[in-house]
DNA sequence: TTGTAGGCGTTATCAC
DNA sequence: GTGATAACGCCTACAA
């Protein structure tokens, strides 16, 4: 069925020992002789269609050859774009990916606990279930032994996560720039969590350093409910916009915030980025909308993961101190220079 | 390091393939003695924290327990749909899901090809490329002769999607039934591919059956050139909502055409869902700004997927007809009845 | 430089 | 019901 050393060995009249070296590149071929050798057995393999056996390797080498992603569903959108890192870094070390959602109450219970944490079948483990992720789960995973490297998540070690206090700053530190003085941050904590997730709190802190920085003075528009009415949604902003009419810009926290605020000044007649500029943290990197924004270097978390946990791989129990990735571009589309 | 059934053999006292088979379940336990017998291995095992070793399975039993998903960035958010329903179904099959984001230039540059096409390390295969995968990847993918089902394709065979035929029609009715009369179908077509998406035509398709079937006149509008800046991108669909102000509802090919929608509608004044429904396919499932829309049963089709490609594992050979998945339900955020 | 032999951890086979 | 033994495909000493 597939092809095996053996078989190209018998076909070329030579060992499986001498198949393997040349396959793997691990003959010196000082002698030409030697290398055209080389060069023929590497092209029997492949007219053969001969693809190594992982599994055989891994066996062998006590290596898998795999890293395995564990996360849950709702983290979907920001997973997605941590995976473009992800998968660049994990074909540049040569490691398959293994992802595996799995929600708390499937780690919890042992019958449902994931293959990748049951069996035996990766070298390493990216956990991405955000900032709240319990001590209870966070040990449950720890007990399998299996070097883990935390994306999203707040540790002195082995955590990589954006800096969203620097994020922030920049954002608003752009509005000023562009002349704006009077400039909202408007953000919804998410109540179902027990604190808010530390992003949130990052996010406006940076905006605060920034207004404070330059004499300015933040003011902080909070929803404590927002409502899952589309109508109801639009009505508070609309509310909140009319408090705060002298207001020429808005930082949001991200855009779930971002979008009934901009439909919401379109009703009162505001037209952004004329009448109002808005900017935004954009979790999921703006692909709904366009809306002026600072994408979270998500991409980059995820490749500094990946090398992050090589490192923890090859040298298994030595953790190494987090990192937290800096913001880089803002996006113009919902942004004006403020017209005096 | 990691214990292995040798050590629990000789911790137990017993034989490897006695701890194999208490284990794996193989021992029928007809005698009490044996019961007791197996009950202490499984508990001595767990205590020692033994994980079976995949790859050690994997050589012995010829069977990866892995299915592989291969896919493009760019299909992220659907993807992340599909997800739920590959898991659920993958881990009720009892496989890892190795997943493979590889844009199209990676797949034919040999050096490039993704370690799960390159080496023997799953089972099958998920290739999510949408519908527009040109026929040579195809037969290159096909070329490695791994059992592969195909997401969101249409061949007569080993493929699975939606039907936007239908899921379009059900909305489209849905606002018949509330009394609208004329109903606008908006849709942008991806000009960078070549012909339409095949949903964009099903999408029309099923809005212009929904209207012929009551006597109602169906009005496409279409949008050639989408700007990509938001203030040119909202005065467009002002100006075709001017143009069209008679009508009371627009059926929308997806939440990227909705959007921009309900903000133009706004800035004229007509707040949905009073003076305007809106109603549209979900491509993402609408997380971000709440629309009335009928979500593409994506969940579904991962499911169904992963059962169809473990039967085409379990037959290698036999190709399986392909399945068209039903659209079920409509949210109701931005449609109303009509008030006359 | 090559080939032989042994082992990785598991499962299947077959005597006992 | 149990336990020795032989595979699975690959890699690596070590001897030739």
């Amino acid at each position: 069925m597939s092809v095996t050393l053996d078989e190209i060995a018998e076909k070329a009249g030579v060992s499986r020992t001498t198949v393997a070296r040349a396959l793997n590149g691990k003959t010196k071929q000082a002698w030409s002789s030697t290398a055209r050798r080389v060069q023929r057995i590497q092209k029997l393999a492949e007219e053969m269609g001969y693809r190594r056996n992982t599994a055989a390797v891994a066996t062998r080498s006590r290596r898998f050859g795999q890293i395995g992603i564990l996360t849950r569903h709702e983290m979907g959108p920001i997973q997605h774009n941590l995976n473009k890192g992800v998968f660049e870094a994990a074909s540049r070390h040569d490691l398959n990916v293994t992802y595996a959602e799995v929600e708390f109450e499937g780690l919890t219970d042992p019958d449902y606990a994931p293959k990748v944490l049951r069996e035996l079948c990766v070298d390493g483990l990216l956990v991405h279930y955000g900032w709240d992720i319990p001590t209870t789960i966070m040990d449950l995973i720890r007990g399998y032994g299996i070097p883990t490297v935390w994306l999203n998540t707040r540790e002195t070690h082995d955590c990589v996560y954006p800096d969203d206090r620097q994020g922030s700053e920049l954002a608003t530190q752009r509005l000023i720039e562009l002349g704006h003085r009077r400039i909202l941050f408007a953000f919804r904590p998410n109540r179902k969590r027990h604190p808010f997730h530390y992003s949130t709190q990052d996010r406006e802190q940076g905006y605060v350093d920034a207004m404070t920085h330059h004499g300015l003075k933040p003011v902080v528009v909070q929803i404590d409910h927002q409502p899952e009415d589309y109508a109801e949604r639009i009505t508070l902003w609309r509310q909140i916009l009319e408090q705060h009419d002298k207001s020429t810009a808005v930082v949001c926290q991200n855009e779930r915030v971002a979008y009934p605020l901009l439909v919401a000044a379109a009703l009162l007649g505001r037209s952004a980025p004329a009448d109002l500029s808005v900017a935004t943290v954009l979790d999921t990197g703006g692909k709904g909308m366009p809306v002026s924004g600072i994408t979270v270097p998500l991409e980059s978390v995820g490749a500094q993961a990946v090398d992050m946990l090589t490192e923890r791989i090859r040298n298994a129990d030595a953790s190494i101190p987090s990192i937290a990735v800096p913001y880089q571009s803002l996006s113009r589309q919902t942004i004006a220079a403020l017209n005096t």
